[in-house]
DNA sequence: TCCGGACCAAGTGTCGACAATCATGACATC
DNA sequence: GATGTCATGATTGTCGACACTTGGTCCGGA
């Protein structure tokens, strides 16, 4: 588990401000914190025993990663989900990976291609044998996406969509349980994405990885709509 | 100037680390720090004429935009441009405003359409006359972007672009001259995205704005190029 | 009973000071 | 003469304390 997430084992980072700053942001993530509370500087300082000083530096730093809303003189929350920002996401996912997945296609190392390749045969049989084991599948799919995006190579667009998008899925996959009956085509949707990767077709991995989200958010907000 | 900044009235924001963050990040854009200088937080401090609280507070939100960037115990330096991530952040604009012009086109009202439209008529007048007032087309050029991000409505799109990579393009173009023999094609390129989204055809407009963003990354490889 | 103003408590914003870490230079040794 | 080591200085990381703002509450009056 939380093994797609950029600098994830910086255990012992020499600063304190950091650690907490990813402790915070796992809380937050997995919903130990719930969404919409507040969070308090002396009960977040006292929990975690440092002072006010470093906590005020992570508060600034998932102030800018979107998890945390801050105003002026009345305390930071957590960010509360709302629907529409979801989708926003989706739509953003969709432009950025679709670019990832077209400068993959040019410029991802043969050996990158087999490692995504035997990932999704082990995607397979995960499904293959497992539908009450979604879990996984869900964490394999932002694996999967993962993968494409590093193989972009594009440092600035890893950064976007690992340290803060990504982020923000894996929120909203915690909050609301996200049961989702799409592990099947997503995944076929996934291997033709790396097909068209694997034949170095960047324009056709593009239109693929786009369609690929874009049938994601419908299902999203169908999903939403029967909710409401 | 400094027009298409957004949140750029700040004046008597309450906090001071907001306020130093807005300071130190316009000096470093415009290039008052230069590139590459470490910024030492007592002298930073004592230039703003406050503590080092705050001070840090606004380091980690400018650390956060990418443009410092800080290593523990060492402290922090002005990010240095290479021409690489300046090619990166072009392809991140083609992606994302080239997704924010799709659904300008289908969301954007008839009144933003026909400020739009002035805009590019006031341009035009400029470029016409004046071939070594290319600075303020410069400027137009992004107040253009920014008009059609806007456009979409999409308010994570909009952060990311107006509040991290406009800065970037802003610092680049400030750090070299940045003199464009390419005013006139890209005002026609403006224009025949404002077209179709007049004619609120979405995918035309996507096609044609990362068209255009392209043509401006060619532009600068060819100049880094040459320079080389 | 309802509205308005003042008081109070909690929390945020800011500051100065101490401890830990790293860079720089001189010095001793091989 | 070159290299390794150590001391020193400065800078960063962290902490506790104070001032100011905000929100709630209580009291008084209509």
């Amino acid at each position: 588990m939380t093994s797609a997430t950029a600098e994830s084992l910086d255990e012992e980072t020499s600063t304190i401000a950091d650690r907490v700053f990813g402790q915070v942001r796992q809380a937050i993530v997995e919903g130990q914190i719930p969404a919409g509370s507040k969070l308090s500087e002396p009960a977040l300082a006292a929990r975690y025993g440092i002072s006010r000083g470093p906590l005020r530096e992570a508060m600034r730093r998932l102030e800018s990663t979107n998890l945390v809303e801050r105003r002026p003189n009345l305390g930071a929350r957590v960010i509360t989900l709302s629907n529409d920002e979801l989708l926003e996401i989706y739509v953003i996912r969709e432009a950025l990976e679709g670019m990832a997945a077209r400068i993959a296609a040019e410029r991802m190392s043969d050996a990158a291609i087999s490692d995504l390749k035997g990932l999704l045969e082990q995607h397979r049989r995960e499904v293959a044998r497992a539908d009450w084991q979604t879990y996984f599948q869900e964490e394999g799919d932002l694996d999967f996406h993962f993968r494409i995006v590093q193989g972009s190579g594009n440092r600035r667009l890893i950064d976007i969509l690992c340290n803060d998008l990504y982020h923000l899925a894996r929120m909203y996959r915690c909050q609301f349980g996200m049961k989702s009956d799409r592990a099947a085509d997503a995944l076929k949707e996934h291997e033709l994405v790396a097909d068209a990767i694997a034949e170095r077709d960047g324009e056709l991995a593009e239109w693929l990885m786009r369609r690929h989200i874009r049938a994601s958010r419908r299902a999203i907000e169908r999903r939403l709509a029967v909710e409401r």
